[in-house]
Parts: structure tokens; C-alpha cells; sequence
RNA sequence: CGCGGGGUGGAGCAGCCCGGUAGCUCGUCAGGCUCAUAACCUGAAGGUCAUAGGUUCAAAUCCUAUCCCCGCAC
């Protein structure tokens, strides 16, 4: 089929190679502009962009998708199809329904549980036993289309926002060949959304990432792992000497422990806090302008006595 | 010229502000203890304190330049 592929993150790139080998013709590559980023500030292009260009596809980064102009060239491209992940832009409806066939995304949740930005972050820190990749075509409404097909996959104990972002973006790339396959045949079936359990995914807001240990245990670890890297739940911590300003940490990976202690307290000289109800080990640590660390390598360098009160 | 942090024995850090040649936790090696151990005890090896200049009686510590590394709200 002649597609156009519009995504711009990491998440995004395994979809585009598994559409590129499944022997569709990529029209166009549509991702965000190239954008300051990292050290330096330098501009650099998307992971998808990159990795379009790599393969040699004519990639486009419109600041917007609204422009008439962009719109008019995309209405000439002549697609049978286009598909959406984790483009970060909305579609006006002239786009959507350029294709011959329509507009599909491949969402990273259950729908209609979790529509909006952030839906693994949300699933995670919800606590939810299981999330899911759907592949729905698109509609005016945010995330509200009907779901040509799904894949559930359950979340672990130990999983981050990171490592399911990949499990998902993994069975996510596989579901899009299938249901173009289906569309091809004129076979999809297309299930309008249950009007039962509407939830959204708000953006994650920098201010909401601080720890808060007064809440139960599994909450803390779940904010934790939902937060992972990023923005990364962080608290303070008090630094060696006494006179010098508390540190500001970032916790990337915990567990449930077994301990009860005043929320924040170290249990132990390991990272085992205590929280509102339970307590948590913390896993993976990263100070400050620092890179990541495991919790042993952390302690060596910046020691977490028994006792000591994070905030 | 976007911003910030850093380069100290194999690892992670302290010491630098208030100059006087180096410390902590761990690892390594040897020996001891132990039924045994990643536990414990004793001892040892290992550092031109990123590089090059400068100031000084004296520099990891102050000044200058250079190289390299790390972190920046999706």
C-alpha cells in the first residue's frame, strides 16, 4: 500500500521499520521538526526522522500540519493509507481523511482507558495489572476512534515507563502490518469504543514527579517506576555534611520491601525507605547532573545511613 | 558563544572556599577465623590528584589555557 508514516519518537521507530518491511511503499515520512536537544543545544533531527533518512525516505517536519499548504501537498500524495504514532501534533480532518482508506494510530493502551499523552506513565502508576496496543483509525475526538485490533500486555512488578514503553512499541509494530493487511482485503473489523471506563492520560507535570512518602508504599513505588526516566521521581536528601544543601535525587527504579518506619526514613544503610504505609528499596539512583547509578554503586560514593530522613 | 556539574590508586566519592604532597566506602592480593560463606579479623599492593603553563619557600588545593566526560521538563 502507499503510505505516509507520521510519528517522531523512539517509540515510533519500530513501527516504521516493521511497515517498511512488510513491503509497503513509504510515500512520505512526516516527524517534528528538528529540535534543540542535548548537550550543546544542537539541533538535531527526531529519532524518526533520523532513522527515516537512514533508509533514505523523503522525510517531511512541517511545524504544522494545519498549514494549507501542507495540507495541499499531503492531499497529493495520493496514499491509500496514513499512520499515526506518537506524531505529537493533531490531525485536522482534511488530513485524516486524505487517504483513500483513512487515518490510523497505533495508541499504547486499552481503550478506552488511558486516550491523551500519557498513557503508559498513567497505566503504571495507576497500578493496572495489564495494558495494551491498539491500532484504532482515527476521528476528530482525541483517541476516540474505533479499534481494529489489540494486543494486551501485562505489566510487571519491576517494569518502568521505559521498559514497557519498548515491550509495547514491539507488539505495537506488529499490530500495524496485520490491520493494514486486513484493510487491504477489506476484512477489518472496526469495534466502535465502550462508553464505559473513559479515563485520560494527562501530560506529566514536572511538579507532580516529587515524592511524596507519606503515601502507601506501593504508591511511592509505582510513581517511581511510572515516572522512569522520565521526568524521574526525585526527593532530597540530606548531604554529608550537614552544612552543605540537601541533594536533590532522582529515584529511576524500585521495589516493595518489608519495613515500617516514619515516612522517609531510612531503614537501613541500603536505601530501604519508609513510606506511608510499607516501605520501598530503592534500585536505581541519579544525583543531580550526575548519570545513572545502581543503589550500591550510589551508597558507596553518597552513604544513606539507617535513619537518615529523605524529603 | 544556551545552562549546570565533573575529571583524585580497579569502582563510587571526600579533600579544593580557609595552599603544607592524599582520605572514605568497595574491589584486588596474602594470611587468619569458620562446617562454610558474598560474613568477620589482620596485613599488603596500587595514585605523575585529566594535560600544559603560571603564582608561591610550598599546589589536588589559587590563576590561565587546552582536552575529555556527564546532566538538562517528550
Amino acid at each position: 500500500m502507499r503510505l505516509a508514516f507520521l510519528g517522531t519518537p523512539d517509540f515510533a521507530v519500530k513501527s516504521l521499520a516493521e511497515l517498511v518491511a512488510s513491503g509497503h511503499e513509504i510515500t512520505a515520512v512526516y516527524a517534528q521538526p528538528p529540535a534543540p536537544r542535548g548537550r550543546g543545544q544542537q539541533v538535531r533531527p527526531s529519532p524518526v526522522q533520523a532513522f527515516a533518512e537512514r533508509l533514505g525516505l523523503a522525510v517531511r517536519t512541517p511545524a504544522s500540519m494545519r498549514d494549507e499548504a501542507e495540507i495541499a501537498a499531503f492531499q497529493e500524495l495520493g496514499l491509500d493509507a496514513a499512520i499515526v504514532v506518537a506524531y505529537g501534533q493533531i490531525l485536522p480532518l482534511e488530513v485524516l481523511e486524505a487517504p483513500g482508506l483513512g487515518a490510523f494510530n497505533l495508541h499504547a493502551s486499552l481503550l478506552p482507558r488511558w486516550r491523551g499523552a500519557a498513557p503508559i506513565q498513567r497505566a503504571i502508576m495507576a497500578g493496572d495489572a495489564a495494558t495494551g496496543v491498539e491500532v484504532m483509525r482515527m476521528t476528530l475526538g482525541l483517541d476516540e476512534g474505533p479499534i481494529l485490533l489489540s494486543e494486551t500486555v501485562p505489566i510487571t512488578a519491576s517494569d518502568t515507563a521505559a521498559s514497557l514503553a519498548e515491550r509495547l512499541a514491539t507488539v505495537g509494530a506488529t499490530l500495524l502490518p496485520r490491520a493494514l493487511a486486513a484493510l487491504e482485503r477489506g476484512g477489518a473489523q472496526e469495534t466502535p469504543q465502550v462508553e464505559d471506563g473513559v479515563t485520560y492520560a494527562r501530560k506529566i507535570s514536572p511538579a507532580e514527579a516529587h515524592i511524596d512518602w507519606s503515601r502507601p508504599a506501593a504508591e511511592v513505588d509505582r510513581h517511581i517506576r511510572g515516572l522512569s526516566p522520565f521526568p524521574g521521581a526525585w526527593f532530597m536528601a540530606p548531604s554529608r555534611d550537614q552544612d552543605r544543601a540537601p541533594v536533590r535525587v532522582k529515584a529511576l527504579l524500585s521495589r516493595l520491601d518489608a519495613g515500617w518506619g516514619a515516612p522517609g526514613e531510612a531503614l537501613d544503610d541500603e536505601l530501604m525507605i519508609a513510606c506511608g504505609e510499607g516501605a520501598v528499596r530503592l534500585m536505581q539512583i541519579q544525583r543531580e547532573g550526575k548519570g545513572v547509578q545502581d543503589a550500591a554503586t550510589f551508597v558507596r560514593g553518597f552513604p544513606v545511613p539507617r535513619a537518615t530522613r529523605l524529603a
